[in-house]
RNA sequence: GGAGGGGUUCCCGAGUGGCCAAAGGGAGCAGACUGUAAAUCUGCCGGCACCGCCUUCGAUGGUUCAAAUCCAUCCCCCUCCA
């Protein structure tokens, strides 16, 4: 097994540390893009190479829909398909049970969608899904769980957790490791610490490589977040990493390696960039609005990216007034480099034993 | 010169007596967005002292309790025929 986690360093609870895995090592705290469709929209893996991402993100329900996991099977998996060499991570269709809940329905062993592209059904068990993220072959599958909303009643967040955790052990039977894949576990129980307490504790007793934090960022307030975070982080077993998914706001990724988390993933950053919003150091900037028709500057002129480093706020907001995809483009890259190099600053902090300090000062200047 | 069609709120364009500050679209302005059904969605979009009032549908005058809508005159624009 080449897939293991090194701690290299805590600071407090915040920790850094090396994803060694098949495709080279990844270092974190780490943020990691999402490429739904086999594709972070608007960006070539090569410019994503240039922003500095190590990983990347997947998902199975989408690409078991379109194209098919067989077909990307036969392109000899994911990586060779869209031609990005370094880690990938596969996310199980768990969160297309939370955000397509008018699409499906609950069952025991599985869960039934109806397609969003045709309206076909299909049944989405731990096995098959298995079956789809090995076909897929990235480096990181994830199990199949069930991601309760908010708000949910207990009993309901409880039933969701009782399925995360058989389904979890029915994944781990069933994931066969085909090309050197590893399966991380997803603990669950909302916003109950009882549950969430359970959760860990079922899961780890089935021992993964890894553990997602799922379940949060679905529309509860940050402090409560942030409070579960605190009391699952020292459950959690210390020599795996811990993956908060979903969670992709700046104020939110210090906050979560404040509370041991290691990776994150989110659509936040190329989400709002296509609609026209950029990260800045303190906080965020429509850079669509007209404040900026006149504004030469960059974005940030401290920012390295390709946009930072070439264009104005008044040429990018042109290009997102004109519809001109160039926009959606340099404000995603800008987002993403934003964000992963934000990672790169704090793990330098955690590293250096300086962790408290810059979060104290990113709070400083944070505006919501 | 003759025949016909038309001028509506920033633009396009509905509306032919009251339910019209006037459909719809565009543009514009703002907001939302957290394991992507999202280059999407929502709101505002004549003015104000805004549960009401004022100004507006080429211009002016008229008919009517009431006019963007009917009548008269005028000014522009387009098409066809000479």
């Amino acid at each position: 097994m080449t897939f293991w986690f090194e701690l290299l360093k805590e600071d407090g609870r915040a920790r850094a540390g090396i994803l060694h895995t098949n495709r080279g090592d990844v270092t974190t705290p780490l943020f990691m893009p999402v490429g739904t469709q086999a594709s972070v929209k608007t960006v070539s893996p090569r410019e994503l190479e240039e922003i500095g991402a190590q990983i990347i993100l997947s998902n199975t329900y989408h690409l078991y829909l379109r194209p098919g996991h067989d077909l990307v099977d036969e392109a000899g998996g994911l990586h060779e398909f869209m031609q990005w060499k370094k880690p990938i991570l596969t996310d199980s269709g768990g969160f297309q049970v939370f955000s397509l809940s008018e699409l499906r329905r609950m069952g025991e062993d599985g869960v039934t969608f109806r397609s969003h592209l045709d309206g076909s059904s299909h049944l989405f068990t731990p096995a098959k899904v298995m079956e789809i993220e090995e076909a897929l072959g990235a480096d990181i599958a994830m199990a199949f769980d069930e991601c309760a909303p908010y708000p949910a009643d207990y009993k309901d967040v409880l039933a969701a957790l009782e399925r995360t955790s058989r389904w979890a052990a029915i994944c781990k039977e069933t994931h066969t490791g085909r090309r050197g894949q590893v399966l991380f576990g997803i603990v669950q129980g909302g916003l109950f610490k009882d549950l969430r307490k359970r959760s860990v504790e079922e899961l780890t007793a089935i021992d993964f490589p890894g553990y997602g934090i799922g379940g949060l960022s679905v529309g509860e307030p940050k402090p409560m977040m942030y409070e579960i975070l605190d009391y699952i982080s020292p459950m959690m077993p210390k020599e795996k990493p811990r993956y908060l998914m979903g969670v992709g706001s700046p104020d939110c990724l210090v906050e979560g390696v404040a509370r041991g988390v290691d990776l994150f993933d989110c659509v936040l950053p190329t989400r709002i960039a296509r609609n026209g919003t950029v990260f800045v150091p303190g906080g965020k900037l429509v850079v669509r609005n007209a404040e900026y028709a006149r504004d030469f500057r960059p974005i940030d002129n401290n920012c390295g990216c390709y946009a930072c480093q070439n264009f104005s706020r008044a040429y990018i907001r042109h290009l997102l007034k004109a519809g001109e995809v160039l926009g959606i483009r340099l404000t995603t890259i800008h987002n993403l480099y934003y964000l992963i190099h934000l990672m790169q600053d704090i793990r330098e902090a955690v590293l250096t034993g300086g962790f408290d300090d810059f979060r104290y000062e990113f709070f400083a200047k944070w505006r919501e």
